[in-house]
DNA sequence: CATGTATATACGTCTTAGTGTATATTGGAA
DNA sequence: TTCCAATATACACTAAGACGTATATACATG
């Protein structure tokens, strides 16, 4: 799992981004004006994001249309699938809480 | 969705105690141990962690034992299963695209 | 090629967050 | 109560990141 995917989603601004985007593809001055950033803010922002990842460019004339990438959500996805049967479960397994002390007992 | 998890997970410390702690409750001398980080720094993390909710406390005579709580896994879960038949379908809704461009054709 | 529109980047500033060291707190045992 | 083990917190320092302003780049059109 990347956490560059979790440092992109832990911004608040850059999480109002995505939200915009899963309504669909956006120009930049648009992802401005909705979300009421000057324009190098949302750049910058995107820039980030790209970097990370999570939303592709596409040139159109002289716009750049802004679309989220499936791949980070896929790997969320997969990341929180994979523990799925633990965390369902509530993490109530004492007996892995007891291997924990035991090793920390075996330590000293 | 909360980003206080994100941000609790965006961290390359933290995201190596959950990953951790996804074998099961662990003491913070043990954390200390298996990561090689030393005492303070485990219990910022830890208390960070604690914050967010993402971990749970059990003190256990002096030692305090640390679990992963199962709500903030809940949480991602359900936020990309609201979004899921979105990011499966790839994004590739081009008519989204299209209302987008025409809405900042209106505004001008 | 000159101009306007759309977007990206550079730069200085400020705030936030992580780190290491030292110290405080808590609980058990002698 | 005194001592030790385990953990938490305070403080000063540093680095990363976000912000606003100014400027640069890209593209279309006349």
């Amino acid at each position: 799992m990347d956490f560059n995917t979790f440092t992109a989603l832990a911004e608040p601004n850059r999480f109002q981004i995505i939200e915009l985007l899963l309504k669909g593809p956006r120009p930049v001055n648009e992802i401005s004006r909705l979300l009421k950033f000057d324009q190098p803010k949302t750049s910058k922002h995107l820039r980030i994001l790209a970097d990370a990842g999570v939303v592709e460019v596409k040139p159109m004339a002289q716009k750049r249309v802004y679309a989220l990438s499936p791949k980070p959500f896929k790997d969320i996805n997969q990341w929180i699938e994979s523990y799925r049967q633990i965390w369902e479960n509530n993490f109530d397994r004492l007996d892995t809480l007891l291997e924990g002390m035991q090793e920390a007992h075996d330590q000293k």
